[in-house]
DNA sequence: GTGTATATATATCAAAATGATATATATGTT
DNA sequence: AACATATATATCATTTTGATATATATACAC
């Protein structure tokens, strides 16, 4: 799915800036994708030169002006068309599994050339970390309307749910298991 | 962690091609990590003009040669040297998560704007497709030299028992949800 | 038997994405 | 006083993707 579409798509629920939409790749979404501000402010940018979105500029005290955009009729129409086109190529490509890096699995993999302790603390950061994700992933109380405007989506909230599960069974795993890895 | 990297890595494990390194990234360690052949080809390639691993042609009855790579002592320095400067930069950094691209959950997302038959097509076919590969992340089986060798490695079947766990969490959790995405 | 698809194998490249850096300010911490 | 973190946008060199090309064998359907 091209960039476009996928900020197309998170707009159709409710205005927001760039960097509210990078917020939402490193929570909520964080377990099934990710993207950069090089590549969100570009695409914004060019979704605004060919009038798929408007952009409202918010005067902030002493902080940058915060640049508000809300997709258009026109984009609207565009994200319909980009999807019907994106499901029907991803049932042709015959390839249904996901894009995966993990510096931390990569580390493990190779971990006979790292010493013992620092492979330790690797996996007890890891191990924090989603800990505190897990909390945030639960997290039911108030949240800014942006952001409030994607997690009450009845499909946000089935990739909630799995995200949890996933992070879950993660952690379980290594708890269990992380003796084995420098035995 | 750069490509050369993780190339070096698993070559010392015993000597593989490009095609078999791809192989790895499509089985194995494919809930780990990803690699296309525009990125592996080339840095073979590299590896080879900097002398970091040396390479045999295997003439092959009307296949085109497989070039077959071998980690050179220069090589496994390097490898050496760029894992601790890895670990290191890893700590660091703070960021301990893993990069997800999932183009299944991004049209799941955004499926108000699918029809229901065709959404109903995309979850089946995940499932179907998730069920063979933990068949295949199951096999005991023999499998070739080259294959072997990234399997019998301790980190490896860590990641692979997690892969597992992760493979029948996410299929689990589609069959007992899914309900929930067409209501 | 002939077309179609898949598997083995490598190579290349335009287009896209990353990750680092820059800018600017407020607030909190050592 | 120095440093880190959070809010916010922008840019760009380097890296990666994903598509295409090349070549052959096998297997399966019509």
């Amino acid at each position: 799915m091209q960039t476009d579409t996928i900020c197309l798509g998170l707009l159709s629920t409710g205005p927001k800036s760039g960097y509210e939409i990078k917020q939402i790749f490193e929570g909520p979404l964080s377990e099934i994708y990710s993207l950069s501000y090089g590549t969100i402010y570009p695409t914004l940018n060019k979704l605004m030169d060919e009038k798929f979105v408007t952009c409202k500029q918010h005067a902030q005290d002493k902080k940058p002006d915060k640049k508000v955009y809300t997709i258009s009729k026109k984009g609207s129409k565009l994200l319909n068309d980009n999807l019907i086109a994106d499901a029907t190529n991803y049932l042709r490509s015959g390839n249904f599994g996901d894009q995966v890096k993990s510096e931390f699995f990569l580390l493990l993999l190779f971990s006979k050339n790292i010493s013992k302790e620092t492979v330790e603390t690797i996996v007890n950061q890891r191990e924090s970390f989603f800990k505190q994700k897990l909390e945030l992933m639960k997290y039911e109380g108030p949240l800014t309307p942006e952001l409030d405007s994607i997690r009450n989506e009845k499909a946000t909230q089935f990739i909630r749910g799995l995200a949890i599960e996933l992070i879950e069974t993660g952690l379980n795993y290594l708890e269990k298991n992380k003796g084995k890895l420098s035995k």
